[in-house]
RNA sequence: GGCCCCAUCGUCUAGUCAGGCCUAGGACACCAGGUUUUCAUCCUGGCGACGGGGGUUCGAAUCCCCCUGGGGUCACCA
C-alpha cells in the first residue's frame, strides 16, 4: 500500500456523460484528491464505430461543470500517456503476439451466429458452466494457415478450467469467481482491435493504476481482466465496485425515468454545487447527520469505506432540495452573475439602475446593482436558475400579467383608490422608495384607516399581477420610480 | 435460467467489521402548528424502518444458515 494513489475514470466516447458515469467520476476524483493521489482520465474509443469527437468534448465539459479536474488525460497531457486507447494500438500488439505465442489466446473462426447458438442453448439447459467455442482446440498450426489465408477470426482468451478467482473489492469484501463460469471472451476483434477488458487490464497496468472504482456492472469482467493480468505477470489493481444508481422506479435508471445525462441538469439550470452534493450523497455519506457539504467537506471525509453497498435510487426531491438550498445560501453578487445567463437566454434586458447617474459606467456596471438586488429578492424563491425569467417576467415587461387572485384583490371595493392615494402619496415622497418602507407603508395604512392586507395586496396585484412573490420593498426597487407610478394607476384605470 | 451483488422509515442514509451505549439517529418528502405585510425562507412538532424463519448468545439491526425480495451480468459495448 506504499504505492502511490493513482485511479482512472474510464469513459468510453460514445454519448454524453451519464448520471452514473458522472458519480464514478467524483469517487474517483474525490479519492484521488483525498489521498493525494493523481486522477487519470482515460478515454475508452476502441470501438471505432460508436465513438464521436462530440461525445468527448461533451463528457470533458461536463467533467469540468462538475469541478471534476484530471491531472492526467486529454488536454491535460501525463507521463503515461496516450490517454485513448485507440492511441496504444503498439503497446497491446505485444501482449497480443505473446498470448498467441503462450496459447492463451487462440483464434476463433465461429461466427457471431454459431457463438450465439451455443449460448442460447447452454442457457436452455439451465446448466453451470460455460459453452465452449469449436475452434478452442484447433491446432494452432491450421489456425494461423487459416487467419493467413484471409478467414475472419477473432482473437479468445482461454480461460483456464478449475480454477478459483478472487477479487478483493473495498467494498464488497473477497469475492469468488469459478473461473468455469467465466466465458472465453473476445480479446481482439475480427479487426485487429482489442476489446475493453483487454486494453483495461494492459493500460491500468501500464498507467500504474492502484486503485479501480466503478460501477458494480463491472463486476462481473473483474475476473476476465484479472486472468489476463495472471497470464501476463501485470499488478492487479485494488478494486472498489460501486453500486448502481436506480431510475425512481427502482430499475436501473434510464431514460423512460428521466434525464439520465449529466448535460441535461446543466441545461435546465441546476446549479453544479448542488448536482456535485446531490450525486456524493447517492451511495456515500460523511456521517450521520451531515447532508448539505461541499467538495472540500467531502475530501476531508472520503473513504472508500463509507461507500455503501446496496444500489441507490435518484430521488429527485432531494436533488430539488438541495439545489434551493444552495441557490438561497449563495451571496447575491455570485448568484446574480450565475443567473444572467439565463436572463440573457430569455432575451431579458436588465434596466440600469439608476438612469440619470450612470454616466460614464458601463451598461454592464450600472446594471450590476439592479441584477444583485434582483438575485437576492428571489433567492429563497428559487428552485433552479432556469426558473427566473419566468417568476420575474413582470419586471421585465410592460404588460403584467393579471392572474385570478390578483384580479379579485384589484376588484375589491376601495382598492382601486387606495391604489390611487398610494400613488400620490408615493409621489410626494422625496426618496423612492421612503427611506423605511416598512414604517411608511404602516403609517399609509393609518391614514387611510385600512388593515395592512387591504393596502398591500392590491398594490402587489397592480405591480407583479400575482399575490406572492418577492418582498414589495425590492419590487419597487426593481421596477423603479416610474413604473411603479405607472402601474399603481394604471390598474385603477383598467376596470 | 446460470453466475454475481445487495437487503434499516416512501427515498438517501447512520448504526453492522470490533453484539449491549438503539424503547434505532439524521436528511428529503408528507402532515400539523408558529414567525412573516404576500409567496418563500425560518422555527417547532408529528407520521414513519431493522423483509421472513431458524440458530449462536445472558443479550442480535449487528454473527451464522435458509427462504423471500430487489438488482447486475450473460456483445467482435464499455
Amino acid at each position: 500500500m506504499t504505492d502511490p494513489v493513482r485511479v482512472r475514470f474510464a469513459p468510453s466516447p460514445t454519448g454524453r456523460l451519464h448520471i452514473g458515469g458522472a458519480r464514478t467520476a467524483l469517487f474517483n476524483w474525490a479519492f484521488a484528491r483525498a489521498n493525494d493521489g493523481a486522477f487519470i482520465l482515460r478515454v475508452e474509443d476502441t470501438d471505432s464505430e460508436r465513438n464521436s469527437e462530440d461525445s468527448l468534448h461533451s463528457i470533458l465539459a461536463s467533467m469540468r461543470w462538475l469541478g471534476l479536474d484530471w491531472d492526467e488525460g486529454p488536454e491535460a497531457g501525463g507521463a503515461a500517456g496516450p490517454y485513448f486507447q485507440s492511441e496504444r494500438r503498439d503497446s497491446y500488439q505485444a501482449g497480443i503476439e505473446r498470448g498467441l505465442a503462450e496459447g492463451w489466446l487462440y483464434r476463433c473462426f465461429a461466427t457471431s451466429d454459431e457463438i450465439q447458438a451455443l449460448r442460447d442453448a447452454h442457457r436452455e439447459q439451465k446448466a453451470h458452466g460455460c459453452w465452449a467455442s469449436p475452434s478452442r482446440d484447433l491446432d494452432p498450426a491450421t489456425a494461423e494457415r487459416r487467419a493467413a489465408d484471409g478467414e475472419s477470426c477473432v482473437l479468445r482468451f482461454r480461460v483456464p478450467l478449475g480454477e478459483e478467482i478472487l477479487v478483493r473489492d473495498h467494498i464488497r469484501g473477497e469475492v469468488r469467481f469459478r473461473s468455469d463460469e467465466v466465458e472465453d471472451w473476445v480479446a481482439v476483434r475480427s479487426n485487429g482491435m482489442p476489446t475493453y477488458n483487454f486494453c483495461c487490464a494492459l493500460d491500468d497496468d501500464a498507467m500504474r493504476i492502484s486503485h479501480v472504482i466503478r460501477g458494480e456492472e463491472h463486476l462481473v469482467n473483474t475476473p476476465k481482466q484479472i486472468l489476463l493480468a495472471q497470464a501476463m505477470s501485470l499488478r492487479v489493481p485494488d478494486f472498489a465496485h460501486v453500486p448502481l444508481i436506480l431510475g425512481e422506479d427502482g430499475k436501473k435508471l434510464s431514460k423512460r425515468t428521466g434525464d439520465t445525462a449529466l448535460g441535461d441538469y446543466i441545461d435546465k439550470g441546476y446549479p453544479p454545487e448542488a448536482m456535485f452534493n446531490f450525486l456524493a450523497l447517492l451511495g456515500f455519506s460523511i456521517d450521520d447527520k451531515t447532508t448539505v457539504f461541499n467538495r472540500e467537506e467531502l475530501l476531508a471525509h472520503f473513504d472508500l469505506k463509507r461507500i455503501s453497498k446496496g444500489g441507490a435510487l435518484f430521488d429527485t426531491a432531494k436533488l430539488h432540495f438541495l439545489c434551493a438550498e444552495y441557490i438561497r445560501h449563495t451571496e447575491p453578487a455570485e448568484l446574480a452573475q450565475r443567473l444572467q445567463p439565463w436572463l440573457d437566454q430569455a432575451g431579458l434586458q436588465p434596466p440600469s439602475m439608476d438612469s440619470e447617474q450612470a454616466g460614464s459606467d458601463s451598461a454592464s456596471t450600472s446594471r450590476k446593482p439592479w441584477l444583485e438586488t434582483l438575485a437576492n429578492a428571489f433567492r429563497e424563491r428559487l428552485g433552479l436558475y432556469s426558473e427566473l425569467p419566468d417568476k420575474a417576467a413582470f419586471l421585465f415587461s410592460d404588460h403584467v400579467e393579471i392572474d385570478d387572485k390578483a384580479q379579485k384583490a384589484l376588484d375589491a371595493e376601495g382598492a382601486q383608490d387606495l391604489l390611487l392615494r398610494l400613488a400620490e402619496a408615493l409621489e410626494q415622497e422625496p426618496l423612492f422608495p421612503p427611506a423605511d418602507w416598512s414604517a411608511w407603508i404602516k403609517n399609509q395604512a393609518a391614514i387611510m384607516e385600512v388593515g395592512m392586507g387591504k393596502l398591500m395586496k392590491p398594490m402587489r396585484a397592480a405591480l407583479s399581477g400575482t399575490l406572492g412573490g418577492p418582498e414589495l420593498a425590492d419590487i419597487l426597487v426593481l421596477l423603479g420610480r416610474d413604473r411603479v407610478l405607472q402601474r399603481l394607476r394604471g390598474a385603477s384605470v383598467r376596470s
